[in-house]
DNA sequence: TTAGCACTCATACTAAAGTATGAATTGTAT
DNA sequence: ATACAATTCATACTTTAGTATGAGTGCTAA
């Protein structure tokens, strides 16, 4: 918030000192008034530009970002929330396994929790409900 | 695609319009230079937004929008698709076979088939192809 | 320090998923 | 008319997923 209140202000003072370069220079006759206005119209087309992709990016993070907080509402462990995201990007029980240095029996105990605590029956009905919990990436 | 030329085309024509009209205004004193570059400085900003808007809000849609031709590239039939979004849902083989008014093992059938053409392994790898070749809803 | 939690692993089991094969039916395009 | 693809179903099988239970380890907060 802080950092958009001074992005705001530099953007206001810049404005102002490129209205009075620019007054300053075509009545001292030193420019074009049609630069003049070129470099204005520039100027705020790439202002607009960013300002709305901003704006939109912030909407499409807020989409986007996972709920952390609910995570810890539904008392996901943390390597429990790991081997849910692995279970949503396709693995099986053997891979996840392999990819975290642990035994196939030990990833079918966290699924197990998962599943309770997601409140699914099976490992795609996990993956739905984390979808739409948003606690997993789309 | 004709619009967007089309939208162009004015757009350049009402900017050229704009220069002259502050040339003129200028040169025959009826307006300050100030007044001038404030609008030129806020049409600009305006476009500035509507095009990035535009622009991102096609890139929404084609990451939403789902790729038809792909699923007939992948020479998937109607039912198999249908298992296919099922599946995603998150059901198993007998709820699917219930949503649908077939046997299990009829959609068993269709399962390996989905996951033959897909190639994929399990139905959660499947999920997650189907998701990145943009064939499912997100 | 000890009670509790997270993590680990094993065994033994049941349930579900997935494969392979064969076959009947139906609509459709040549 | 017939060849073809899609759909349906069954049986028999292997593999993976998921449950239940018990237990050992290490960390941490009361």
């Amino acid at each position: 918030m802080k950092k958009t209140i001074l992005i705001f202000a530099a953007l206001i003072v810049a404005i102002l000192s490129l209205f009075q370069l620019s007054k300053y220079s075509v009545l001292t006759g030193n420019t074009a008034i049609e630069t003049v206005i070129a470099v204005i119209a520039i100027v705020f087309f790439i202002v607009g530009v960013i300002i709305n992709k901003k704006v939109l990016h912030q909407q499409k993070d807020l989409n986007r970002e996972i709920d952390h907080k609910k995570i810890a509402d539904l008392g996901l462990s943390k390597r429990e929330y790991q081997v849910l995201c692995e279970i949503a990007s396709g693995l099986s029980n053997k891979e996840i396994a392999d990819k975290l240095f642990v035994s196939e029996s030990t990833i079918k105990t966290h699924v197990s929790n998962v599943l309770v605590k997601l409140d699914a029956k099976r490992r795609t009905q996990a993956i739905q409900i984390a979808k739409t919990l948003q606690i997993i990436p789309q």
